[in-house]
DNA sequence: TTGACAGGCAAGCATATACTTGCCTAATAA
DNA sequence: TTATTAGGCAAGTATATGCTTGCCTGTCAA
């Protein structure tokens, strides 16, 4: 059953902007980090930087967990790959098409 | 060379309609229409999809050419292989990256 | 040439988005 | 306990976005 329409909306408007994908790439590099040491690497008040983590969070590319008085986030990359899956792999040019397929299987058995 | 953080911004930003994304789906299942059999299926005045197909050019997904006093468009499915190749593919799980890195080989050997 | 048809331009508007500031609460360390 | 540290909540603001209406310009067919 393919995600309902909201969801892959949510997936594209939380990687619409550019401080999110930013926040991914961080999380990317170091999992589980907590909001302060995410803050450290951007450019805006720490409501802003919490502001974007919860349309991540939305968008169920983040997941967090609270430790003590810390909140540690942690990058979920399934998303991306339904992102491929569903709406990239039918764009791409019809011999690239049997591999993505082959791909996907071997994904489906393995992960 | 790495395309510019704008041209990726212009590509993720054009993307996060739905609107947008609808269209691109229309060109994908028949390419070169004129503005006005896209608008057949889109729930807005001209004005709006026009500018939808604004955005999508600048992006570089939608290529144009005019054919008398009609527009065509053509769908670009490069940018998409771009954010796969440059965004999406590194965040795929480990044992994803091999057979991702064989297809992005084959495909610049083939395309 | 005249009318209809395909599309372009520009202003206007309502909502969404990306921030900010100010204050509050909970966990920890002194 | 008390101070500090990590984070949450809510309101305010400026700009961006999605879409409209009204009018103008080319192209083609009669």
């Amino acid at each position: 059953m393919p995600a309902p329409r909201r969801d892959t909306d949510l997936l594209f408007k939380a990687l619409a902007d550019p401080g999110r994908r930013r926040l991914l790439d961080l999380l990317h590099a170091h999992d589980g980090r907590t909001l302060g040491e995410l803050c450290e690497h951007m450019a805006m008040t720490r409501q802003g930087v919490t502001q974007h983590l919860d349309v991540l969070e939305a968008a169920n590319l983040v997941a967090t967990q609270r430790r003590g008085r810390e909140k540690l986030h942690f990058l979920n990359p399934v998303p991306l790959q339904e992102i491929y899956d569903r709406w990239l792999a039918k764009f791409e040019r019809p011999r690239l098409r049997a591999l993505a397929n082959l791909k996907r299987r071997l994904e489906k058995t393995d992960g």
